[in-house]
DNA sequence: CACAGGATCCACT
DNA sequence: GTGGATCCTGTGA
């Protein structure tokens, strides 16, 4: 089952938390990417100091998280990575979800390919979120784009939820965000080895 | 128009 | 554990 606006229209935290587990699908010339997703983060503008859209800033490169919760917003960061986020909460107020890594489950051979690594080690594949927007072939033209209607890029839920307790953790790499870089905004599937850090 | 810096990754040690 | 790659964005002149 297809994840629908409702899921998408609420807390950007909550809808972090519920996200790990969910099967992100790329359609990618007809054959399936899949991955469970086991790391993700909140940003919560415009109150949140570690958020692109801090105080509403409100920018060409931010626009899509003012967007209705349910489409994607895709970034550039270091001048080499996509970095995919999924919106959340309703219209203009800036919440979103950054991937931050997946389980391969299916297509893993073209993971691989487009990926590019020396090592054949599947957990390599998509514990990053550069990684995992190289791995399904992410990048800006899905800037914007919407995960409910889309037949590209979308997430479903699974018959069974993994059977991994959810560990909450401090966002990695926004020591800027002074008072709100300590929030436990974090949550990963504890155990699960793609994950980028435990 | 110029510039500083970033929600990262990989190879190598 | 370290350093280099690499380029877009926002800001201020």
């Amino acid at each position: 089952m297809r994840l629908d606006y409702d899921f998408y229209r609420r807390d950007v935290v909550v809808v972090a938390e519920e996200l790990l587990g969910m099967n992100l699908v790329r359609i990618l010339d007809g054959k399936r990417l899949v991955c469970r997703i086991v790391e993700t983060e909140a940003y919560r503008g415009p109150e949140d100091k570690g958020c692109h859209a801090y105080g509403n800033r409100r920018t060409k490169r931010t626009e899509a998280m003012f967007h209705p919760g349910g489409c994607a917003y895709i970034y550039l960061i270091y001048g080499m990575h996509y970095m995919l986020n999924i919106v959340a909460a309703e219209a203009d107020q800036p919440q979103a979800v950054l991937i931050r890594a997946g389980e391969p489950l299916e297509g893993v051979e073209e993971m691989q390919r487009l990926r590019g690594l020396k090592t054949n080690d599947q957990r390599q594949l998509l514990n990053g979120p550069g990684k995992l927007c190289q791995a399904l072939a992410i990048t800006m033209a899905f800037n914007g784009y919407d995960l409910v209607t889309g037949e590209e890029l979308f997430v479903e839920r699974p018959q069974t939820l993994p059977d991994y307790p959810i560990a909450r953790a401090k966002r990695i790499n926004i020591d800027y965000a002074e008072e709100y870089k300590d929030k436990l905004w974090r949550f990963y599937l504890a155990g699960n080895p793609n994950v980028s850090r435990s």
